[in-house]
DNA sequence: CGCTAGCTTGATCTCACTCAATAGCAGTGG
DNA sequence: CCACTGCTATTGAGTGAGATCAAGCTAGCG
């Protein structure tokens, strides 16, 4: 009854989750847990037994250079089953820690194990999940690579705000992010000061602004022809992909 | 008999696939495929129903910018199973192609789906392949992201080096990298040209040198701290992450 | 033997980094 | 109530790693 689950795989290709097999997930939780912002919730190299799904806040996976400087690999909204692929991995390859206050419910491998051994499509379902991850990174390195930092933003922005649709948490223009600019930098492979004056720029061509934690993109299609941003890679539905390229629904 | 498995899942954490595990992938194949090099093999967006094993040759998968660039998210060797996610995704986000001549397995998915209705722990061990895969999508954006030029390039050497051991193509020393400094770039998100300063860069320092498609690390330590390689994304067995990172092989 | 692809080197340019300084704002405690 | 602290945002000046443009070189191959 929590609706612990009520995000997870919304708005994917697919088709979402059946009743019964929400109903599944969530019965499989064993816990559920709450973290302060700026927590590590899992170590790189320890060896797990559980998987965590994020209900509530933010929460990022990063690496860590020589240097100690923090870089982020991913970032993670509710729905998001942050660690999932730690079931097939047993250890995480990078930390996982969380960005805000979060609440998230614990789901142990054991659980995961016996919906593998009894549920052939849910456990595809999952499965899925896992890849979209990787098919996120992609574009992530491709970010990083080959955008310069006001197509790097813009990108970052535009795949927030088709991810934050999918669980109703942005109505397509507006949406709350609270991240600092050095954490975008993070993401985006800058220093928080060039953020700053990306940020400038993108409100000077009328893109969109990004202030207290609130997002508001003036123009999408701009913004989105900006970024070279195409939501293939993330997999949603038509309807919501479509609204992420700030196209007119012309359907239902 | 003819080994198309033999690389698959070979040297990883979780030990080897058992002989009856290899049969049941090898009589999975429907069909064996040669490429010439340069081809695509599967186009982005385009709906597919089988997955492609690599078994001789190397093989890409590369976006395009808008300004027609191409960029490599990923490079694969014999015994990847390239597009195993497109079981889960259906289509893919990015094109695969190849880079050399190729040999490849086909194997359709509904096989694939017959196996995870069947055989929990092959089905497992499959999508461990999958989160690798995102593994080493991570390490790429840490590298282009938080590296400079020769520590980037030495990543990725460190990188093949260890893959290749882990598949018997490398003796930790040398090995064969049909790519050429054009391509290196696009892995490493960098101009062929400078790429070919930081060669040598790599060649002055004493590190390894790369001439007609010949890898030679003269001092692996050495190249793996400039690189700052770490292995343990690629969640290879002990031994072979210990060569990886150059040291004495202390057990056995 | 000429063509093409790949390698090599030089000159110049530019985007984003670094260092530095200031301003705003929230929380804390005297 | 204000002083103090710490964090975030903002702007300026100088620097540098890697891009771009251009040209010459090498080697395999029809």
């Amino acid at each position: 009854m929590t609706m612990l689950v009520q995000n997870l795989l919304r708005n994917r290709q697919g088709g979402d989750l059946s009743p019964a097999e929400r109903d599944v997930i969530e019965r499989a939780v064993s816990e559920v847990r709450k973290f302060s912002a700026g927590e590590v919730v899992v170590q790189h190299g320890v060896q797990v037994d559980v998987s965590t799904l994020l209900v509530k806040g933010l929460m990022s996976r990063h690496l860590y250079d020589r240097s100690g400087r923090r870089h982020m690999v991913g970032i993670h909204f509710p729905g998001d089953f942050v660690d999932l692929h730690a079931y097939a991995l047993k250890s995480l390859d990078h930390n996982v820690g969380t960005l805000t206050d979060v609440t998230v419910a614990i789901v142990p491998h054991i659980r995961l194990a016996q919906i593998q051994a009894e549920l052939v499509h849910l456990t595809h379902r999952l499965w899925f999940l896992t890849t979209i991850d990787a098919a996120m990174h992609r574009q992530w390195s491709f970010r990083i690579s080959s955008l310069d930092a006001i197509a790097r933003i813009a990108h970052f922005l535009c795949e927030t705000n088709a991810r934050l649709m999918a669980i109703g948490e942005s109505d397509g223009h507006r949406f709350m992010l609270p991240l600092t600019q050095a954490q975008v930098g993070e993401v985006c492979g800058l220093t928080g000061i060039h953020v700053n004056r990306v940020m400038r720029d993108l409100r000077d061509l009328k893109l969109c602004t990004f202030r207290s934690s609130l997002v508001e993109i003036h123009d999408l299609p701009g913004l989105v022809r900006r970024g070279q941003f195409h939501p293939a890679y993330l997999y949603l539905n038509e309807s919501i992909s479509q609204r992420a390229l700030g196209n007119i629904r012309e359907d239902l």
